[in-house]
DNA sequence: CCTCCTATCTTTACATCGTAAAGATCAAAT
DNA sequence: ATTTGATCTTTACGATGTAAAGATAGGAGG
């Protein structure tokens, strides 16, 4: 908290050179765009990179607008305000989630592995990118009602719905779920989002201690779910 | 976000009657300590009302000064800053949420209510307190170094344990686990805090309406708890 | 009884934050 | 070429955490 305010942004000192091409359509990523420019993407990848490097508690509208080099106020035109621009930034991380987990499931052969792999990759993406991870489903700050989260967020609940109806070899209806259906996927999503809360939270490091000398989390969380599928996987 | 910092506090004009009763020791509730008085436990109360009544963000230093009608500073003395203050807090959650555990453990009679009993309890406690469990669980601006806290966390994380060890009828050993009991504490764990998180984050309204028309998220809690454990109860 | 000491509480001050409003600037439409 | 409107900057305000200095008693020692 002891950042000095005054630091001095670099930017050309008080016109650009006529010959700046900074067309709207076109990405300029060489050199700082002036007044346009993709000023909203610039912004999502400074957020982003903030939100990496200093946490949660770093990610301030104003610490975002430094590290893209312009005026404090600049987000606001394009975000509204802070839930906004992090409301954007949890859509951009479910939407790097749910394409880990579909990389992840195709890469899958045998049924073991298919059941494992979404799982694994849920908590390796957390483990990747805890600040995503945090913002997704820890801050209080998101706004669903935007169409990009909703949608982004809905399409990683409708992945694992599927994932639970592919091991149960059902079909999983859009409007209608059994009792059954229902408590599978809460159960598998409570349990998934849960163990990996607690890790990335430091509470499972009481645990690991005691285990036999070595034992990963990621052994730990292996163990921890096949206990109940075991036997009910087909072939 | 609009409350008027100039609100007046209630306070005696410049002195006391000097006939108030302000030992240390005697808890005067009846009429706002002055100088002296258990401030400490004021603020703790104060704090557990502004956060129960505005939520996680609401709970600041000032506030918790103001609903206490003392100045913004004086919580600095006590507990150093707002860490400390929201440690000592999440402390005496925790010790509610272990006397809530250990009273919904007594009445349990069958050996099923004994296995549902504590995560029953667990659900409710975070639906009866949001804000407390946000505070235990979602902050990150916990001092687990603080002896307060970190007794209280691991009381309740022994509780835990010792229950999965009762319903495996082992003994859990203070300072070994296998594998396998590691993965059942981890995995129960995860499963109860993983659903309380998705419940209060109202993330599992998009499967409770879905599910048979009235069920409720106890129900949910219910079935998606005793599918793995069927069949492993002692008699 | 008086003085001083020390813990406790208040005042004041400062850097930071989110947000609103007004001014500047430039691409593009007319 | 002028106007327009979107984009960005400046300025301002209230709120926050925290540090530091001042005020206030309750008790200790003479």
């Amino acid at each position: 908290m002891a950042k000095s305010e005054t630091a001095r942004r670099p930017r050309a000192p008080k016109k650009t050179t006529p010959a700046s091409a900074s067309s709207r359509t076109a990405s300029a990523k060489t050199e700082p765009p002036y007044h346009h420019g993709a000023l909203r993407e610039a912004l999502l990848e400074a957020a982003e990179r903030v939100l990496e490097r200093d946490g949660l508690a770093g990610l301030t509208l104003r610490a975002v607008a430094r590290e893209a080099g312009v005026s404090h106020a600049a987000p606001t035109h394009h975000f509204g305000d802070l839930t906004g621009l992090v409301s954007e930034l949890a859509a951009i991380g479910f939407r790097q989630f749910n394409a880990a987990m579909v990389s992840a499931c195709d890469a899958a052969a045998t049924p073991l592995a298919r059941a494992l792999a979404r799982p694994k990759a849920y908590v390796a993406y957390a483990q990747a990118h805890p600040g995503m991870y945090g913002l997704m489903f820890r801050t209080e700050r998101l706004d669903y009602s935007r169409p990009s989260l909703h949608e982004a967020a809905e399409a990683s609940f409708a992945g694992l719905a599927n994932a639970i109806g592919m091991m149960r070899q059902e079909q999983i209806s859009e409007d209608a779920l059994t009792l059954n259906q229902g408590a599978a996927i809460a159960r598998a999503w409570s349990m998934v989002h849960g163990f990996t809360m607690l890790l990335l939270d430091g509470r499972l490091e009481d645990i690991l201690g005691r285990l036999p000398e070595g034992t990963t989390p990621e052994r730990l969380f292996e163990t921890m779910l096949m206990a109940p599928i075991a036997g009910k996987l087909p072939a």
